[in-house]
DNA sequence: CCCATCACTTTGTCTAGGACAAACAATGAA
DNA sequence: TTCATTGTTTGTCCTAGACAAAGTGATGGG
């Protein structure tokens, strides 16, 4: 009885990651989303304004601008905030999520990894599969919950496989985090598995870390890399401040890697940070990594 | 260069956790935080009223109203606010995280695990251990990142346990999951270890997931129990709304539990809802709702 | 003694519109 | 082309008032 009309803008500011205040400023000079007022007076956003918003987020995400953005009508956004990629490759797995089945699932990723190995499950089939996925939702093929469910399951499949790997070696000590805003941490998990592959040592810091306290970290387990995952939700320019913080930071001896979907901000990154574009470039890296640190030994 | 004088009302929101309208108008009614201003007049927050926001948020989770916190002096607050438990089981854990040795830590959780099984690792190591680690982080004891890397190996040490645990029965499906705003996962993977070893069979979504996610889940999985999980920092009002919501918007027969550190603030649980106080607790429910079910089977 | 009901107080979040700096776009000059 | 300089867009912060829901405490009845 209570909320047939809608949600409440602190439910939408949490569910849309859009703030308060720019949903309400939004409806001041746009006139979008127009909600409805309860009893009390206050914002009450309808169903279908909230699926819209989605497509508006999709956009911003993609770089345009709101004034851009809210002068489409609803239609031509969810038009242009879809379809970048229906893409050729819609393998088992994608109908497996649909079909509701966690133990086939499950089952299905342990078979994969178990005859490709871990290397070629990662770079063919994981991460395609993201992708894939991430493109399905904005098509509302698939439901968030379908792709947690993924994720979580991805997660701990990866984790198992890493665990009956040998102990880890020594080479590089690298340092593995998201910053504050940067809530994906799947990236780390996938890089952390490449890198242990390579016999590297990993120290994940996991999301959300505070600038300083990376810092402090790499210094206080002698990190000789530090690693950091941006999602393309992160905007470029306040993604280029981190990097260019960090590295003034930064001991010079210690290398900065920037990967992930959001690291193509990085136009041409500044000297002594890498950019990462894939999972198969961290190998080729870390093998730079180390030809020139045997080049001169400490 | 910029930032001698203190955080912005945004970081400091962030930090704290406690919202912007409430930090302006606690200012507003009780004189405290006192921020002074920058050039353009906006609230800048010195890293000593920093701290002592930690501890009025302290009490604040311990119960105690923001009438009777603010009406103690500084020194009171942090006094009350402190030393709980520093309790006389202080592990060797607590010290080996703080010797930065990452390896070393690893090998440790392995070994307990390995030597007291997961339900009593669970129980009787993990669970003191994020207290302890909690309580050390407000005496200031211990950095941030410390408290990340020990998250994410005990992350990676419980996946790979559970990994070798034999197929999950099928006996109560259950959804384990975090609602938008509350991002700490772990207490999720800790309910997820203790619900498969009774043979439930667990579906994570992970964290944030909207609330209408977790219904749709709920339907298209055919769970019998979703179970949420809130930390401390959740606020108790949102907390009671999200419980209400989701208790009406559930069928009656899907039974609604919910547990972790901000459960408490369910003085006394709606019918229909159960509070798991513990970890130990989530087995007695599991129980209970097996001869339930036995009692009156479809 | 315990529990329900009532009034009273506390408290967080919402509302409104105004203001402004930082980010972006488009211009002009070298 | 590349770099500096405008003008416009846009998100966040500001103030101050309002109100419902949660908590507190006192009353009365079993």
């Amino acid at each position: 009885m209570s909320d047939m009309s809608g949600i409440s803008i602190a439910a939408l500011a949490l569910e849309t990651g859009i703030g308060k205040d720019t949903l309400r400023i939004w409806e001041r000079r746009y006139g979008f989303p127009q909600p409805v007022r309860d009893a009390k007076g206050e914002r009450l956003y309808p169903p279908e304004q909230v699926a819209q918003l989605r497509d508006v987020r999709r956009l911003l995400d993609q770089g345009m601008r709101p004034g851009q953005v809210f002068s489409l009508s609803p239609d031509e956004r969810s038009e242009r905030a879809c379809p970048p990629t229906p893409e050729g490759d819609d393998p088992g797995l994608l109908q497996l999520l649909r079909r509701h089945d966690e133990a086939a699932l499950r089952e299905e990723l342990r078979m994969r990894l178990a005859r490709e190995g871990i290397a070629r499950f990662v770079t063919d089939a994981v991460s395609p599969m993201l992708v894939a996925i991430g493109n399905a939702w904005v098509r509302g093929e698939i439901e968030i919950f379908e792709e947690h469910l993924y994720s979580e399951q991805l997660q701990s499949v990866l984790h198992e496989a890493m665990g009956q790997l040998p102990a880890p070696g020594s080479a590089p000590k690298i340092l593995l985090a998201t910053l504050p805003g940067e809530p994906h941490g799947l990236g780390l998990l996938l890089a952390q598995a490449m890198l242990r592959l390579e016999g590297a040592a990993c120290i994940p810091l996991g999301t959300q870390t505070p600038e300083s306290q990376v810092l402090a970290a790499a210094e206080a387990y002698g990190a000789d890399v530090v690693a950091l995952s941006y999602s393309e939700n992160f905007g470029a320019v306040p993604m280029r401040g981190t990097v260019r913080r960090m590295r003034a930071a930064l001991p010079e001896a210690v290398a900065l890697w920037c990967g992930g979907g959001g690291a193509g901000h990085l136009k041409r990154p500044p000297a002594g940070v890498s950019r990462i574009a894939s999972l198969d470039a961290l190998k080729e890296e870390l093998l730079r990594w180390r030809t020139a640190r045997s080049m001169q030994p400490a």
